[in-house]
DNA sequence: GCGACAG
DNA sequence: ATCTTGTCGC
């Protein structure tokens, strides 16, 4: 896997918003999967507050076993500011560097944050879903943009989310009683097929086994680089 | 002008 | 995302 040099975007906000749009229209909505997949990737960032640097992680696991095979990471300095709706300038960098570490090829990777609900239909999953050529799914904790209606309380329940006249993802219930996620088709994959993975990828938690165990690993990897530091 | 706003 | 203590519920 080639990656361009991605450590300066060297764009202002009205350049990054016009790549959006760019980028949007190459957004595959249509399932490209492998008739069976093997491995499901999951992706995180984790950083301080007041902090610029930044970890990042990518798990792979089996499937359906939901073990996990693989591990890469990688940590940098980022410059690009939190701006809603430009997340992956931010997180994309550090996450492609950890994916160029990896051995195996996910068949399928779930994303912290929104995939096409988003103001451009090019959130973070849409983006590193283009970058890498993999079909990615947005899984968010919370929403960015769109509207619909409370889902069921039971594991499974979904109800649509659109803006304006168009469906953008689901808002899916992942646990019984949970706060629901935000599940929206990054890159090759379809809204129902997105929900789908993303319930298939559901332990006993409420965010799925890809990301969760990805977050865990950037949080300890950071506990374990800020030690390092102190103590040197 | 005002409110909303992934991580 | 992170900060931050205790506290409510299974």
């Amino acid at each position: 896997m080639n990656f361009p040099d991605l450590h300066s975007w060297n764009l202002d906000y009205a350049a990054a918003v016009a790549l959006q749009r760019r980028l949007a229209r190459q957004v595959e909505l249509t399932n490209r999967l492998p008739e069976r997949v093997r491995r499901v990737a999951g992706v995180d960032v984790s950083y301080r507050k007041r902090g610029d640097i930044f970890y990042a992680a990518v798990v792979v696991l089996d499937f359906p076993e939901l073990r996990p095979v693989e591990v890469a990471s990688w940590q940098a300095r980022v410059d690009f500011p939190y701006i809603p709706g430009l997340l992956s300038f931010r997180e994309l960098p550090v996450l492609l560097n950890a994916f160029r570490r990896l051995r195996h090829r996910p068949d399928l990777v779930l994303v912290d944050g929104q995939g096409i609900a988003h103001p451009r239909r090019c959130g973070l999953a849409c983006h590193l879903g283009l970058w890498l050529d993999l079909p990615t799914v947005g899984c968010a904790k919370s929403r960015l943009t769109g509207e619909g209606p409370e889902p069921g309380f039971a594991k499974g329940d979904r109800s649509p989310l659109r803006q304006g006249g168009e469906e953008i993802g689901a808002i899916v219930r992942s646990r019984d009683g949970v706060r629901p996620l935000y599940v929206s088709p990054g890159h090759r994959i379809d809204i129902p097929t997105a929900v789908d993975w993303t319930l298939a990828c559901c332990g006993r938690y409420r965010m799925p086994e890809p990301t969760r165990l990805a977050h865990l690993e950037t949080n300890r990897l950071r506990r374990e680089d800020e030690a390092r530091r102190s103590g040197s």
